[in-house]
DNA sequence: GAGAAACCTATACGAAAGAATAGGCCGCTA
DNA sequence: TAGCGGCCTATTCTTTCGTATAGGTTTCTC
């Protein structure tokens, strides 16, 4: 798996940039046991001398507060506390905005550049290999920012084309909400939020409101 | 974390009646790199002789279809293939009969149970730590079926009062098809559609047919 | 300045959904 | 056997949704 980073740095020297064996103090935060045992298992063995797991973002917030920042911090996306990305602002100002990433076991683009979006230092779904993921550890303690290229490149499903309205009423939708009180919730009509939803389920393949909010709800478009 | 068994075996004598050393044969299928690999490498410390892994149901099938069978097959439900729990019936039947386990991310007792309901060998979440995870593995290989008794300890969030017909109007709820096509699918009548949607919107607290069918989504009961 | 694109509104109509009420059928159990 | 619960149907009605057509504004770009 290929890596795509800011322009900052040119692609084919990471590796060689990132001093080896620096003393790295890194983060980790997943409900997942398995997960959590096995990553710091292989940093460990990769020369990231302090590895701490958690459990729950509350407990990572609590970590990062008493014991310093870290170099990273990896967020699962799906843990309690997380609420979608609410979580990672929260995160990065209790790692003294230092590296904060996402770590989700779906891989959706559009969740990647949302969390980028919003302050992450990176995107690393759990298909990755371990190799690969302590590759992307490495690089994102370093400062830069790291999502896995395969699906970056993946052609746009019309989920990139959703406007920020569209996106407003699709948020609704997944509520249950009616027409009617997106509009008062929007400070919209009721026919505009019917144009959205007619449009928004076009882009998305759908064939209803319903269906539209459970595409969205596959796609992590929420 | 306990374990609820089924009632052939007194529950505290489990692990001495299973085979400390035995050479064991284990197939686990999972899409994400990190947790086969952690998997794999407990599995192997404790024993297990041979432990195989995939990406995909389809060559999960085609392993245990070439190889031979294994004394156990761990199944990701969210997995390229799975479709649900579709992949279940193929892979036992791949397997001679021999047990199959779901393996998930998200712990829900309603999935428990429609696992092993259809014929799954136990249910294991991720959230497990990975001795536990040992434990049940050994257990299930012994031919017992496994569920974390924590979670089926869980109150009913009405979850499980959801009859036979009302789940399955739900599934046609959740892939946005109408109530005239749903009754076709079922060979029912729209009113009665009508009548279950109601209902069921009603057991999981939804005020509409796209609310209930992101309800179902976040509770897997679909 | 023309054009594109996102955005908002209006009117209108048929289709679908939702709610209420009423009844019949079956299987289980007190 | 009477009662209960799941299940299916029917009728009627109001509300909501979905679609179409036809405007309008702003903002950005060529």
């Amino acid at each position: 798996m290929q890596t795509i980073q800011s322009s900052r740095q040119p692609p084919l020297t990471v590796v060689s940039e990132v001093p080896r064996l620096a003393a790295m103090r890194v983060l980790i935060a997943d409900d997942h046991d398995l997960v959590r045992e096995a990553l710091a298992a292989f940093l460990k063995t990769e020369g990231v001398i302090e590895v701490l797991t958690v459990p729950t973002l509350d407990e990572a917030l609590r970590v990062a507060d008493e014991s310093g920042s870290f170099d990273l911090v990896l967020l699962d996306y799906n843990m309690p506390g997380m609420n979608g990305l609410d979580g990672l602002p929260r995160m990065i100002a209790a790692n003294d905005r230092r590296p904060v990433a996402i770590l989700s076991g779906t891989a959706s683009r559009a969740l990647a550049e949302q969390a980028i979006q919003a302050g992450a230092a990176g995107f690393v779904p759990k298909t990755m290999s371990s190799r690969s993921m302590v590759s992307a550890v490495r690089f994102m303690a370093a400062g830069e920012i790291y999502a896995p290229y395969s699906f970056m490149q993946k052609a746009d499903n019309g989920t990139g084309t959703l406007s920020q309205r569209e996106t407003d009423v699709l948020r609704g939708l997944c509520e249950g909400k009616s027409n009617k009180e997106i509009a008062r919730d929007l400070d919209l009509q009721e026919v505009t939020i019917k144009l959205h939803v007619k449009t928004l389920s076009r882009k998305l393949n759908a064939r209803n409101r319903t269906h539209a909010a459970m595409i969205a709800r596959e796609m992590n478009l929420i």
